[in-house]
RNA sequence: GCGUGGGUGGUCUAGCGGCUAGGACCUCAGCCUUCCAAGCUGAUGGCCCGGGUUCAAAUCCCGGCCCACGCACCA
């Protein structure tokens, strides 16, 4: 399925693995003791960078569209993952074949061959049994599975809350949960009233069988997930904010085509003609593209695509990724899912709690409502033991059929048995009720980011190289908005007073906020250059002339053109460089 | 978890039974240098971990850990 791109023949997650080294944006972690595989640092650059692309999320999803984000556990009780169907949907019975070592899905594997239905809900000592009792044989080789042992893989982390065994629990496998579970204070914060959107930013937990590809499957991950909590009936996105984004698709039809063939709609025209389900997606894969588009990451090797009903989540009914292309490969960097009621119904069954909110009609509604009050005075010397039950059957059909009630005397039906009573003993009433509203169980719709392979993407896309003066220059082209440093200051050389000014002029712009390194090691060639490796967008560089007119010189890091500004409009002129305002000429 | 191939200074690597383990780049100090990885001098720093074989192990064998690729997994 994967798309060939050729691409510079070293791969680009060597390169940059390479350069995250060395250069300070990811290495392994606990290399020290030897390391665990799935688990990274990010070292000053890389953390810069995964903070900046946080606060350009929190900005676009919490901020600009009005949500507002909370900060959960990520311990969660057992009772929370039951409910929400994570105990048993992250439990996977593997067998292996003892002939060619395939590891195979037991559950799959018994759903398949046999009429057992829903295998994965069954314990492994019994699909083991289901195994050998249908003489099921591996899928890859035909070697009979007859007791092999089938291994159950729980790809949470769990531990224990308290002393001694505790109360068990897990690490979060997503962060949806801790804002799921919040639900009923959250909507007294949102004064009740739908739609309304929570957002949270932080780690998540899987235990990966097989971590790879550096930060892209990683056992410790921060993600940033929106929920929003749409009144299924009422609810519709602002569309028309995001009409003409234009969307690189991959629905369903197109992958079972096996084809690349990518449809480039806007997202008007993709909701308008269906091939987004729901308008709620539509509009947050517009939001998205605009955002990544802003970020840095490279439109050509973005696609969104729909998921297959198989490989669609327990919770999910439409769901979209958006997947980055990296080394020919599509990584998803982000899913939207429409979770329906999924999570909040759940979890309403098993708290008991209410997790709803109250919805007034446009107008009170008047209605007639029939109701019974049983005399049991006279019910219950008349049918002893029968009386409770025909109370209740009288309420219940003064309910649905309260024209029964318009005779003398009443039939009812408990069991078979049939009771006559008569109606005054029934205290039958019509009474007019004012409704105000109804409780309704939102639908959440569900943006969710990997922060880490967003960052990982941004570098992967960012990584160039070129040639100036007959040397290759490897330089990383992120946005000047996220780039772990803004600007760069450097004496042209540590003497004759450059390197005083230079270190003022770092001291006055890092006041102003901005992230500023100062560097007055090695010639001013090798100084850019390392700049240009972490992704320095600006090189503001102290020379002669600064001494005779306070002017220095700014240069960009990707065409590295410089041009001479005042040093005391410095802080405006990179502040209108960030904003796009203006751009650095040839000048010099 | 299985299979294949790998792990030598910060990075990239040479060495594949006996070497004070070599180089390049980086880094640091000094000199030089008036805008794009220049030069000179010096310095720091390494055989993934644990067993075994051997007079002798970075080198061979076994186990572990980690990495890459393939299989499986990715709710």
């Amino acid at each position: 399925m994967a798309e060939p791109h050729e691409r510079a023949a070293r791969r680009e997650g060597e390169r940059l693995a390479e350069l995250g080294r060395r250069r300070g944006f990811f290495f392994p972690s606990y290399e020290v003791y030897g390391g665990v595989a799935g688990l990274y640092t990010y070292g000053p650059h890389g953390a810069a960078l995964k903070r900046h692309v946080e606060a350009a999320w929190r900005d676009r999803f919490t901020v600009k569209e009005d949500n507002f984000e909370i900060e959960g556990p990520t311990i969660t009780p057992k009772a929370v993952l039951d409910a929400s169907g994570h105990t048993d949907g992250f439990d996977d019975m593997l067998v292996t074949c003892p002939s060619c070592t395939a590891s195979i899905r037991a559950d799959h594997l018994i759903e398949d061959h046999t009429d057992v239905e829903d295998a994965e809900a069954l314990p492994p000592a019994k699909a083991g049994t289901l195994i050998t009792e249908h003489e099921l044989a591996c899928p890859s080789c035909g070697t009979p599975l007859a007791d092999e042992p089938v291994e159950s893989f729980n790809l949470m982390f769990e531990t224990a809350i308290g002393p001694g065994d505790g109360d068990p629990g897990y690490l979060r496998p997503e962060t949806a949960q801790s804002i799921f579970v919040e639900f009923p204070r959250l909507a007294e914060y949102a004064r009740s009233s739908l739609p309304f959107g929570v957002t949270q930013i932080g780690t998540g937990y899987r235990n990966e069988i097989s971590p790879r590809k550096g930060l892209i499957r990683v056992r410790e991950f921060t993600m940033a997930e929106l929920e929003t909590f749409v009144d299924p009936d009422r609810n519709d996105p602002p569309l028309d904010r995001v009409a003409d984004v234009s969307l690189r698709l991959y629905p369903i039809d197109a992958q079972r085509d096996d084809g690349t063939a990518y449809r480039e709609e806007s997202v008007a025209d993709a909701t308008d003609a269906g091939i987004i389900g729901d308008p709620w997606i539509g509009y947050y894969l517009g939001v998205a593209r605009r955002w990544y588009d802003r970020i840095g990451v490279d439109g050509d090797r973005l696609r969104f695509r729909q998921h297959l009903p198989d490989e669609r989540s327990h919770y999910a009914s439409d769901c979209w990724d958006a997947e980055a292309e990296i080394d020919g490969d599509w990584i998803e960097i982000a899913g939207f899912a429409h979770r329906g009621c999924y999570d909040l119904s759940h979890h309403a069954e098993a708290s008991g709690e209410e997790f709803t909110v109250f919805r007034p009609y446009d107008e009170p509604i008047e209605r007639e409502r029939a109701t019974v009050s049983p005399d049991m005075a006279t019910l219950g010397p008349e049918f002893g033991t029968d009386a409770p039950s025909i109370a209740a059957a009288l309420e219940e059909l003064a309910e649905t059929e309260p024209g029964a009630f318009a005779d003398e005397t009443v039939l009812v039906s408990v069991d078979g048995a049939r009771f006559e009573v008569p109606v005054d003993a029934t205290g039958f009433t019509r009474e007019t009720v004012t409704e105000t509203g109804e409780h309704v169980m939102p639908d959440v719709i569900e943006p969710s980011f990997g922060i880490g392979r967003t960052v990982y993407t941004l570098l992967v896309h960012a990584l160039e190289t070129d040639v100036v003066d007959g040397e290759e220059r490897t330089f990383l082209a992120l946005d000047p908005s996220i780039a772990p440093t803004t600007v760069a200051i450097f004496p042209l050389m540590d003497r004759d007073g450059l390197g005083e000014q230079a270190r003022d002029l770092a001291a006055s712009l890092r006041s102003t906020g901005l992230e500023v390194d100062y560097d007055d090691a090695g010639n001013i060639g090798r100084r850019y250059r390392r700049q240009d490796e972490i992704g320095t967008p600006y090189c503001v560089t102290v020379d002669y002339d600064t001494l005779e007119d306070d002017t220095v010189t700014v240069r960009d890091r990707d065409t590295t053109a410089q041009e001479r500004v005042a040093a005391d409009e410095l802080p405006s002129v990179i502040k209108a460089l960030l904003a796009g305002d203006r751009s650095i000429g040839a000048d010099g």
